[in-house]
DNA sequence: TTGAAAGCGCTACCAT
DNA sequence: ATGGTAGCGCTTTCAA
């Protein structure tokens, strides 16, 4: 007995008709009478072959016809490699100043004719996240914030990517790290602080979760500034919520603060509202300074005082990245990115 | 002259020695003395065949030493499609609630067993930003904003997107749709201030570009409301600086108004500080409405009257998407989203 | 100027 | 229980 290979239909003549199949370039090559490689070469431009006018209208057509749109996992697999920029997106709510960044950031790396893509790996954590960052063969990996470790990093340069940056207060070894200088930013505070004659400082440290990686290093700024003087810290932890802040400040005269540090301008339009609701003067009694010069803090009155920071301008970090890219050999770069400087205004 | 293939080694002994080729299923195979296929199974755990004990163990251990990362395109390259939705990242500057329900959304996805993935179109406009899109083959696609257009639609649906959702003020041909209701955001501030006993309400137009989506509606929405009344509407452009407030503000008593609405919450922190500093009263001389229910509106003085927008809640939109992915066949449904709804507070 | 075909990494069908 | 192998869509070398 033989038998005889038939064609199964791809689309059954039964109810419920399946979408139509996606175009793929055969189908162009079909509808067009030519072959795969001359519709490649006609979409891609190639310039390596001249293929004839006639013909290449006659590609286009086609493609247009159908609606063809090329896979471009398909390509990057035939390619052996990408030109996607992979930035797992934070998961802590993002200030205006971190959109900027990102804009800027996208906008820079795509002149460069790079694809950035933001993943969300909620729900993973560490190495786990980078592993599902890997299956994505990026060609970079920015991370920003904490959490990846020294084995995250080799799990993605093992799976192909050339240049791994993180943005966070600490370095990773083996990645190129852009340091978010934290740490001065307290410091930049308490030096003002302690040069406006405070001595007993308090600190907010946020109750939300995933700021630690924040908080804890500009706490250490503070307490560096102050070190080898009389003036002391005092932690004050504080959720995102006016209860809260109203319950710190009908204890605050307790407290025996003459100066607070508010991790950031929110924090600190939150807690100068409860503390003048409280009757505590503002700068006289208390001294509030806040971080991230937004705009609303020129709006408040007293105007707050704050903490700018410099990131980093997406044009160098996107330079940076392609630098790597280009040449992944160089031992990792490890760049100071900012340029905290006080901003004196008059809740302080 | 007869010619002779020969093996190039992949690796030159050249200098600067390539770095290591990422590893891959064979690779695994190899070491562990198994065929690809058996690496496969042991890696996805597929039910429907049973491998031994030992076996398992030695892919495993081999997988592990070779950091193996399974190649996520080659992978949906083979089965035919993605579980990836792809949600363009919005080109303007976002607030903590779209910030909020964009985390939650991904939360809800990702329990669903769906990858969420943000993708920078930055450069790219209306339709030619959907063939961007759909190169990637995602299996549906959330586009926050306005900018895609029926074609656009159309294009992600023939390239294999089960589900095309837009978010935003209109609903577009053959996508479904959340309509976020922003006129209904002017509508109801409208109504509250014709309640108060206002007759000439100003409405603050944002100069920076990509807001005209949200803010025509708002107008409008605006518009309605005062329709049939006595009640007057004057637009007030204003971009988001101090000094634009200022200069607004300067000349506001020459406008006749007795009320504004701000578009939103910031540009009405924005306004009611330069008008307080000009000696105008809130809400006596001219009533104040935002739109967003930040929280820092409540720490305001007078704290600022505001429309509440419910958005949709990301579980709820996470089944929306799942529902239409297993069924795409249905017509496409258009949900009203939100609920705006007025907060009277003190500066109206 | 164009076409045939190999092969990127993976999974699933069919043998053994 | 395990292996051989076809083929997803694409690009690119080689041949015609």
């Amino acid at each position: 007995m033989r038998y005889v290979m038939v064609q199964i239909p791809k689309e059954p003549v039964s109810p419920s008709p399946a979408p139509p199949a996606v175009p793929t370039s055969a189908d162009v090559a079909r509808l067009a009478g030519v072959s795969r490689a001359t519709v490649s070469y006609v979409l891609n431009n190639t310039s390596a072959v001249r293929i004839s006018e006639p013909t290449r209208r006659r590609v286009h057509k086609a493609a247009e016809e159908l609606g063809y749109v090329p896979h471009a996992a398909a390509r990057s697999l035939r390619a052996g490699h990408s030109r996607m920029v992979l930035m797992p997106s934070p998961n802590v709510p993002v200030g205006p100043l971190y959109s900027q960044f990102f804009n800027e950031l996208q906008w820079a790396l795509s002149r460069l004719d790079y694809t950035v893509v933001q993943y969300g790996s909620i729900g993973l954590y560490g190495d786990e996240a980078a592993r599902a960052w890997a299956e994505l063969r990026p060609v970079a990996v920015l991370v920003p914030g904490g959490g990846l470790g020294p084995q995250g990093v080799h799990v993605l340069k093992r799976s192909g990517a050339r240049a791994v940056v993180t943005l966070g207060p600490e370095r990773v070894e083996g990645a190129h790290a852009l340091l978010l200088d934290h740490d001065g930013v307290g410091h930049s505070a308490g030096v003002h602080l302690l040069a406006r004659g405070r001595r007993r400082v308090g600190v907010v440290i946020p109750q939300e979760p995933g700021l630690e990686f924040f908080s804890k290093p500009r706490l250490e700024g503070v307490r560096r500034a102050l070190e080898g003087t009389d003036a002391t810290v005092t932690e004050l932890p504080l959720a995102y919520e006016e209860e809260a802040a109203a319950r710190l400040a009908a204890r605050w005269r307790s407290l025996g603060l003459d100066a607070v540090f508010a991790y950031n301008d929110e924090y600190a339009m939150l807690l100068m509202r409860a503390l003048q609701d409280e009757g505590v003067g503002i700068p006289q009694e208390t001294a509030v300074v806040g971080a991230d010069d937004l705009m609303f803090g020129r709006l408040l009155r007293p105007r707050l005082s704050t903490v700018h920071i410099e990131l980093p301008s997406g044009r160098d970090l996107a330079e940076l990245v392609d630098r790597v890219v280009r040449d992944p050999g160089g031992a990792p770069e490890v760049h100071e990115v900012f340029g905290a400087r006080i901003v004196h205004r008059e809740s302080s």
